[in-house]
RNA sequence: GGGCCCGUGGUGUAGCUGGCCUAACACGCCUCCCUGUCACGGAGGAGAUCGCCGGUUCGAAUCCGGUCGGGCCCGCCA
């Protein structure tokens, strides 16, 4: 008799059936008791009716590991409609300590809370609401993956360990390599521009990892980046319609295969505007609107500021029908050596792409001449001899066509599809500046 | 790094203008009762020197100082 699952207890009605899975909840009754066991599709509810049966779980706590043979049985009164009767347990794993927290209920995700809910993460993933959060997320990966690789991209994955940060770098993690400083990446940026040498267009999912104190709801010291470039662009706007597209094809996607998770998490509405090209506007012109609106200058401000991001955000969804929008024309103040500047010699051609209240993605076109990079590099302070930029600068020298791309925030990206109000809590094991267990 | 806030059984809270606190309530746990529960219900019980150190006071969970831990905002953010 193999194991069937939770959800196939339908199928088996009247025979004799067995599941394995985690005591997850039950319910003495004197004669009669109801216990639901937990497996990878969800709840089975078994009735227990036999004191000998029911006194094999005495003492047990929730978590423990049984085996349930029973007949299927349909019934009305019962979740999803059928359950097991007359059933003979076996316990594999027997659980004498009690959780530290209750899992059959959803967690408080109060920011007061979030302490208790990471220090628990190793039970807490076990909620059912938490492990939709994580299936949504691995949902919204394969999405990627599956689009990514339709439009010919190819998935590549590249070092973490790098040599120590040239001059000019921002904060990375150092740490001893075989008695040489290395840093940890905090991007993939020069490795997939190399990479577009190669293949035209590549695609990275991986972790990146940030040393800078931040102290927020949408930071974190290790982060999951979607890297995407791009090879044989035009101009910028090709680059920003391929990465907006993206997004709004996996929204679009998780929203109708997820439909359910999103709506018992209390996701937002989903909203994307129906000519099917996000909205853009650019720096100034938000500051403007923005000063306008709230009577607060930011006019001299060179980035959004997060209020600015969230009031943007609002804006774009009540106006513009848009849950995505860009800000685009960043000043040059912002210049990164690698980004390539406007003609106008204003602006960088780089936006950022804004979802719901906060950056998911920063959407540059790169400079791919030789020439120009090695100056920009110079202007910035770094040496293009360091040996963290002379093999990047190989590529180019021996050919890199015009390209551009993207960094991607994933653990936002989740979040805000969801509707989670700290980036964490769509992170497994969040690490941050206070936390790097569990 | 700067500012503001929080810290009470396993979990979530009340108490916090000092003494009725010998610390209360809910969930969980233990014992007993209960044959259709699904936040099951009922009776009883165990479990906290109130983050830690020091001070003020006849007396501190409560006031003050320090320290540790945490949260939020800002800054930082290839």
């Amino acid at each position: 008799m193999t194991r069937i699952l939770s959800d196939q207890v339908k199928d088996q009605i009247g025979k004799t059936t067995h599941i394995e899975g985690w005591l997850h909840k039950k319910r003495l009754m004197g004669g009669l008791a109801f216990i639901n066991v937990r497996d990878r599709r969800g709840l089975t509810q078994v009735v227990v009716q036999d004191k000998d049966e029911v006194e094999k779980l005495r003492g047990l706590q929730i978590g423990t590991v049984l085996k349930v043979t029973g007949k299927a049985v349909e019934e009305p009164r019962a979740p999803g409609g059928a359950e097991l009767h007359d059933p003979e347990l076996t316990v594999l794993v027997p659980v004498t300590d009690e959780p530290p927290i209750e899992i059959d209920k959803p967690i408080s995700h109060k920011p007061e809370h979030l302490d208790t809910l990471f220090e628990q993460r190793v039970i807490g993933l076990r909620n059912l609401q938490e492990q939709k959060i994580f299936k949504i997320r691995a949902r919204a990966l394969q999405a990627f993956r599956n689009y990514l690789t339709e439009n010919d991209f190819v998935e590549i994955q590249t070092p973490k360990l790098l040599g120590a940060a040239p001059e000019g770098g921002t904060e990375v993690f150092k740490l001893d390599y075989f008695g040489q400083e290395a840093t940890l990446a905090q991007s993939p940026q020069l490795y997939k521009q190399i990479m577009v040498g190669v293949y035209e267009r590549v695609f990275e999912i991986g972790s990146v990892f940030r040393a800078e104190p931040s102290a927020t709801t949408r930071h974190m010291s290790e982060s999951m980046m979607l890297d995407i470039e791009m090879g044989f662009v035009n101009d910028y706007d090709e680059v920003l319609d391929f990465v907006g597209g993206t997004t709004m094809h996996v929204l679009k996607e998780l929203y109708r295969v997820c439909a359910d998770d999103l709506k018992s998490l209390n996701a937002p509405e989903l909203k994307l505007p129906e000519d099917g090209k996000v909205p853009r506007m650019t720096v100034d012109e938000i500051h403007e609107l923005y000063t306008k609106a709230t009577k607060t200058d930011t006019t001299k401000e060179k980035d959004l500021t997060p209020d600015e991001e969230k009031w943007i955000c609002e804006y774009s969804r009540k106006k513009l029908g848009s849950d995505l929008i860009y800000v685009r024309d960043f000043p040059l103040s912002t210049h990164k050596f690698y980004q390539k500047k406007n003609d106008d010699g204003k602006t960088v051609l780089s936006a950022d792409l804004l979802f719901r209240g906060v950056e998911i993605s920063t959407v540059p076109l790169r400079e791919s001449n030789y020439e120009t990079l090695v100056q920009q590099m110079k202007d910035q302070g770094i040496d293009p001899a360091d040996p963290g930029f002379k093999y990047y600068l190989q590529a180019f020298k021996y050919g890199l066509p015009q390209h551009g791309g993207c960094g991607f925030g994933i653990d936002r990206f989740v979040q805000k599809t969801i509707g989670l109000n700290n980036v964490k809590e769509a992170t497994l094991f969040p690490r941050d500046i206070n936390r790097l267990t569990p």
